[in-house]
RNA sequence: GACCCCUUCGUCUAACGGUUAGGACACAUCCCUUUCACGGAUGCGAUACGAGUUCGAUUCUCGUAGGGGUCGCCA
């Protein structure tokens, strides 16, 4: 397999040398239907074979799982590393959960993460429509192709479907070939007594209709795959290529569900990541892109993306991980981008972030203390405005100090007169102001810090100073100034 | 219970059958430093167990144990 895997490699590069990318995708395209259709002594290459077609096919649930994220964000890499189509198709069988907000957390929680569809609601497509609540009729006329091939039979008024019982060995994209002795499970019901499909039935039937040419999905299937393919068959189509990803764990490996933490996508919407972060999390569980660094970018995933390389085993959600990653990926943000990141967590605390260019540079020079967005209106709400709190360690910081009251109307005087307002001048501003008084200048600044901020933690003092400028300085220290003198 | 998938540091993982079993996160210590971070350095820490094949096994085979999944008139 390897060798083949060389060759195919070598070919291709040899005929397409200005898209190496896409090249080894398209291997790997091509070895993928190799291992189903073909016997390696018959290998040849295909490098014009049409594009897959992949779909994500969730349940209205009212939110949309990482689990399922995960499941939609390989297929859709699958999809782009190969020019392919990316299908997205609401399972909204059972009516109970078709609810419109049910449906727009999927909506919202890919497009939030970038994962968009070429086809599927909102989108259009020729092979719709994309509910399978509207597809009822399609479903009847498949039904009754099972019925013209007695592969049916009725009992006690639902639809049973007449399994073959014969061995089978599925080649999977990612486990490899999985051998299913022949069953003696009951039959399976495809429809209900009041003539809604069971989702078996329909899943297969909308994968034949819309053409799909790779399933791509939970490792919680490999078991029902035996059933789909002989579904397919007996419908008289060619079966899909199927490829089964692991699961996401808790941290204590028990089964993530909708209230465990990281649970649901919209939940890191509400902390304050980002998607490009989380994006990158959900690439790393259960698959390592070959790449020099683990931080990488929907194009970098898009490149080294390769299936096979999909890993067998479950893997445990990492809330760290997935933190820290955030945090390199907030700190490459930059300007414009920042501003607007922070932006509805500044308004969320009552803080306007007035001029862009302002709110940039002070955000900036907090961004690498920061790990979640959420967390920008605690370290820079004193830049949004005057009337900020001080935090009881900074008056305490203030007060312990019998000097603090005349090292700030030293330190204001020489501020209001200092030459210039970089970083060198008030270096050497602050500098000779500590000569003066006998101190180190070191001394000088968690006095600037709590005078201009209310408290003990923020950015480097010379920088809040600078971006805050020399009027609000001075206005700062003069007023904690005569503060502690009234105290 | 039957069937299927899986098993390397706490977590995510790397290692043509030959490596002092590598990296990342986390943790600890130190350096840097006005704070918090970033960054740098160091440390802690793993091949589930038992056989077999082999000169040699994390790697291949079998068994055991453990974890997960499927077996709906749910999706």
């Amino acid at each position: 397999m390897r060798e083949y895997m060389r060759i195919a490699k070598a070919q291709t590069a040899n005929q397409c040398p200005n898209h190496p990318a896409v090249n080894a995708a398209r291997v790997q395209f091509v070895l993928c239907n190799f291992r189903l259709s073909f016997h390696p002594s018959s290998f040849t290459l295909h490098p014009f074979m049409i594009p897959p077609r992949v779909r994500f096919a969730p349940s209205p649930t009212g939110y949309l799982h990482v689990g399922g994220a995960r499941t939609a964000l390989f297929n859709w890499l699958y999809a782009r590393s190969l020019g392919g189509q990316f299908i997205l198709r609401i399972e909204d069988t059972d009516e109970a959960r078709n609810t419109e907000a049910a449906m727009r957390a999927i909506f919202d929680g890919l497009r939030w993460l970038g994962l968009d569809w070429d086809e599927g609601p909102e989108a259009g497509g020729e092979y719709g429509p994309y509910f399978q609540s509207q597809r009822k009729s399609i479903y009847d006329t498949y039904l009754a192709k099972l019925e013209a091939a007695g592969r049916v039979y009725e009992d006690n008024g639902a639809i049973r479907f007449k399994f073959s019982r014969e061995s089978v060995t599925i080649p999977d994209m990612i486990c490899g070939d999985i051998k299913f002795a022949a069953t003696e499970e009951p039959d399976m019901t495809i429809r209900r007594p009041d003539g809604g499909y069971i989702f078996h039935f329909v899943n297969v039937v909308d994968d034949i209709e819309m053409r799909v040419t790779h399933v791509i999905r939970g490792e919680d299937h490999i078991s029902n795959t035996w059933k789909h393919i002989d579904l397919c068959r007996a419908l008289g189509a060619e079966p899909p290529v199927y490829g089964h990803i692991p699961l996401i764990l808790n941290p204590d490996g028990s089964k993530m569900s909708k209230r465990d933490e990281g649970a649901s996508v919209a939940g890191y919407m509400d902390a304050g990541f980002l998607p490009a972060a989380v994006f990158n999390y959900l690439c790393l569980l259960g698959w390592t892109p070959r790449l020099p660094s683990e931080i990488i970018t929907s194009e970098d995933a898009i490149q080294a993306f390769d299936i096979s390389e999909i890993h067998h085993s479950n893997a445990r959600f990492d809330m760290a991980k997935c933190t820290w990653l955030n945090q390199q990926h907030l700190r490459a943000l930059t300007g414009h981008a920042l501003v607007e990141q922070a932006r509805p967590w500044l308004e969320k605390s009552g803080l306007q972030v007035g001029d862009p260019a302002y709110a940039a540079r002070a955000l900036e020079s907090v961004k690498e203390k920061v790990s979640l967005a959420r967390e920008f209106p605690g370290w820079t709400h004193f830049f949004f405005r005057e009337d900020f709190p001080s935090e009881e360690e900074a008056t305490t910081k203030l007060k312990a100090n019998t000097q603090s009251q005349q090292l700030l109307y030293a330190l204001g005087d020489a501020l209001k007169n200092a030459p210039g307002w970089d970083e060198a001048s008030l270096t050497q501003t602050i500098n000779s102001v500590a000569t003066e008084q006998k101190i180190k200048p070191g001394a000088l600044m968690p006095l600037l810090r709590a005078s201009l901020s209310g408290q003990m933690r923020g950015p480097d003092v010379k920088v809040m100073m600078g971006v805050l400028g020399r009027d609000r300085v001075i206005s700062r220290i003069s007023r904690v100034a005569s503060t502690i003198a009234q105290s």
